[in-house]
DNA sequence: ACAAACAATGAAACCGATTTCCATCACTTT
DNA sequence: AAAGTGATGGAAATCGGTTTCATTGTTTGT
């Protein structure tokens, strides 16, 4: 009989619990469970009774609570190497719109391409902090033992972007080998011979891949490539600057950059300006990405677009089909990139 | 006897849980918990058995449970209107690594300016999903009652980048009515006197600071303000191309324009070089922010650069101490700015 | 030598939901 | 009228930790 209020302390304010609303309501709390999760379970009235209460008080039930039972945290975590690259900011954006729409929340880790923070944060899932993980990194922070099939040992996890080179995990990203032929093709067009990459790091897969893509098309036109024209720096705005000064000390100078990331030609095109240079009558840009700002840059960047909302739609979707118990219909997921032709790319300059 | 081994079914592994530590370390499981959280409270033997069959048997605890004991989930969120605007990037990154020093995880919820997702994301304290929120918005999504102090109705809360007018509510930002002032006054000793600005929304407080203490500045130096030469856009690049138009075709044209963000200055530097006015020897720019893309602008972008990592490591700090139970020291956290010099404004040109 | 204090640990309550199992009760069905 | 069916809702178990309280054995103080 003394038990019924709930303590109202000075600023601890206790929170409303379901059975403060069962015996409000006069019904027992798996009664209010049912209403709130499953009201066509409850009769008309008894339900009606009971959203009264629940709306009258303003009560809203604990989530952890509810998680614990039933071993769901309904959050999953996103790693990404930097997140200082605006090219994530819109596949985060779809993600999140995605996840917060099925029920979700999102939570961020920025690895900082660190591999122990990387496993650290893989360690959420483990505590059921997480139902499952993104990973943007083709390393798997997790132990597999590959005499065993690949699923039954990992969490809920979706590989983007970046591709781990182990089967069986779901991937969703860009073909960037043809990413590196087309980016190629659409210079060799222009009529450049002389073509310089300021590429990634040769750890990362898609920097291989467009590189490969990049000597196909160049062997395809009968080109000869020169590895002095060939940069490898680590996708950002700083290596980008670094690329063209290389670049442009050859005596081979190159009279087109295929740059593998918007940021490394925003910052190649500084160079260039910096030193003079005129783009794209001396020297033509083309990158991959399609960030935003490629539209303003100074000329507008040429750039094979990734459709970075289609990509987090499609990744936050597999994941949580996963974490429901569904496989996806395909392990590997090929989103279409898109050539945009802007001003930074031109005809080679008459000698 | 029988309930020794966990049930090790085909996939749904079933977890490792305190029990079966417990019982195969011959102790009970409060010692477990004790030996895990607590160490100096179990004697240096029965820790040393605990822990190597925790590490032998690869236990995690499950948060969840904790969390539900403690009443805390040890998530943030941070609610931001656009995700895409590259000044929050730097912002995000040291909230998250001090989050994750202090043993937090942060959510992220882009709620795309809208009130509404604003409300459903506040909502997740009341859930417990989250400890406290960090918003960077003027709006507070929650119902406060002005007769009452504001501490005791809110939950763990810290108002960044954009503040509330509510008083008792922790604010960490800059000196928005400085930066006008000093953007302004840096044009004037160039010797503009034709001054425009791309401002923001009325509706932003930052943006009115800015735009008063631009005015200030102007009236200091005995200039009168020309109303149409105030443009109001939303801070995207696009309202800094429109902004550049709506100015440039005023008779009384501007030397020099005062971009309230770095990313409304690229869009308006775009539009300028393609109404082929040179930057700075037909039109200064000026902008607040400093993100990094700003170095590699054409030309640099002369800015007052917002000390980002800094505040978000005072958002972090503070949020974390409210829900340890510790009020900031200061409410209001003024971080200092810096005007980087570059290339984008130059002496007024001669007629 | 004996009380008091203390350290180490176990048993059980607890956090707040969900879910299983069971008891009713009202209707059909034959 | 007896038996079967389905809808409804209550009691209690459960999820997996943390924390309180009690117990036991060991020191310390005088």
């Amino acid at each position: 009989m003394n038990k019924r209020l709930p303590a109202q302390s000075k600023s601890g304010h206790k929170e409303l619990a379901m059975s403060d609303i069962a015996s409000k309501a006069g019904v027992c709390k798996a009664t209010v469970s049912r209403a709130l999760n499953t009201p066509e379970r409850v009769s008309e009235a008894t339900r009606n009774k009971v959203l009264a209460v629940v709306s009258e008080m303003g009560y809203t039930p604990n989530k952890l609570a509810a998680g614990l039972r039933q071993g769901k945290s309904r959050n999953i975590a996103i790693m990404l190497p930097d997140i200082t690259n605006p090219y994530f900011s819109p596949v985060i954006r779809s993600i999140e719109n995605v996840a917060h729409r099925r029920g979700y929340s999102v939570i961020l880790n920025d690895t900082q391409d660190n591999p122990v923070l990387e496993k650290t944060f893989a360690g959420m899932v483990k505590t059921r902090q997480v139902d499952g993980i993104i990973t943007n990194s083709s390393r798997i922070p997790f132990d597999i033992d590959p005499s065993l099939p690949v699923e039954e040992q990992l969490p809920p996890l979706v590989n983007a972007s970046e591709f781990t080179e182990i089967d069986g995990i779901p991937k969703v990203g860009v073909d960037n080998y043809r990413i590196g032929v087309e980016a190629t093709e659409h210079l060799l067009r222009l009529g450049h011979r002389h073509i310089g990459i300021i590429a990634g790091p040769d750890s990362i897969n898609s920097s291989r891949l467009r590189e490969t893509g990049f000597r196909d098309a160049m062997k395809q036109a009968g080109i000869p490539v020169d590895g002095r024209l060939l940069y490898h720096g680590d996708f950002s705005s700083q290596s980008g600057v670094e690329g063209v000064h290389r670049l442009m000390q050859q005596r081979n100078r190159p009279t087109a950059i295929f740059c593998f990331g918007d940021l490394a030609a925003i910052g190649a095109m500084h160079a260039l300006r910096e030193l003079e240079y005129c783009i794209p009558d001396d020297v033509s840009i083309i990158s991959v990405d399609g960030i935003a700002l490629g539209e303003y840059c100074a000329p507008p960047l040429t750039t094979i677009a990734q459709p970075m909302e289609e990509i987090g739609e499609k990744i936050a979707h597999i994941l949580l089909d996963l974490i429901d118990g569904n496989r996806p219909a395909e392990l590997m997921n090929i989103l279409p990139h898109k050539l945009i032709v802007r001003k930074s790319t031109g005809p080679v300059p008459q000698p």
